[in-house]
DNA sequence: CTTAACCTACTAAGAATTTAGTAAGAGAGT
DNA sequence: ACTCTCTTACTAAATTCTTAGTAGGTTAAG
């Protein structure tokens, strides 16, 4: 059996995760293409297997082969990624990770004003008039 | 002789930067007790050597012992990490990966646009009127 | 039925990461 | 001089991550 909460996801397991986010369910066949490095077939299935036993995804059997699905969301893994980041890089502020994406020049502080202008617009809006 | 940049440090490469970022140039004996693990001495050293080995750190002899300080800034190393994330995990947007935080209640919208009025406000700032 | 294609389970091996032990030198105290 | 402590260099073991091979089963084609 399995002890840890097993949360972050390594470079590889993330990658594979990529392609069931974007392609949806897919068999080893199917994704083994769609992954940046040329991967020998078990190599990707070896790694599917992984992800199965750390429940991130789950798969059904269809004819001779598993099509495999994310049993975890792109915004829950993307979540605690950022979150495994403010922790052990910021200190846990997530206003020094903005900080710092500004000092870095990834992000200008305009369009930062700009997207941050816009978010709070659609959250008003999504709370007084909903559809 | 190394090849590669060794961009990415490791989690406990990157704890002990942070006490060498936080406490300033320490000899191994001073981070040890600084650090959350209780690792023995020789595992400090050792980590110490493979910063050193990477270039991330430099050192000076005091006495018996060395006194090892940053050899990369702490903008520079959580530049790269921010940079590793949006592209791994955002496709390269760092609009997404904004999104995402606020989405993952990381960040309130509210203070997002709190924090970019005011770095926008810095950055103009900085240009007009330094000083 | 034999063969080729495809798929799985199991196994393993190399590399990177984390952890720490051992041997040995150098000062300090007695 | 002898011993204790501090420190280094070197070495190594355990764990995790990455990669892929081998054996064997099922289906489809001839």
């Amino acid at each position: 059996m399995q002890r840890k909460k097993n949360q972050t996801l390594t470079p590889l397991e993330l990658e594979i995760m990529q392609v069931l986010w974007e392609a949806g369910p897919c068999t080893v066949s199917e994704v083994q293409p769609k992954l940046k490095a040329e991967l020998a077939y078990t190599t990707v299935q070896t790694m599917l297997n992984v992800l199965l036993r750390k429940d991130k995804v789950k798969r059904v059997q269809e004819g001779r082969a598993y099509r495999y699905r994310p049993a975890v969301s792109r915004e829950r893994v993307s979540g605690s990624a950022l979150s495994d980041l403010v922790k052990r890089m910021f200190g846990g502020s997530s206003e020094a990770l903005l900080m710092a994406m500004v000092d870095t020049r990834q992000i200008s502080a305009e369009e930062l004003a700009r997207v941050a202008k816009r978010l709070a617009a659609a959250e008003r809006g999504a709370i007084q008039e909903e559809q």
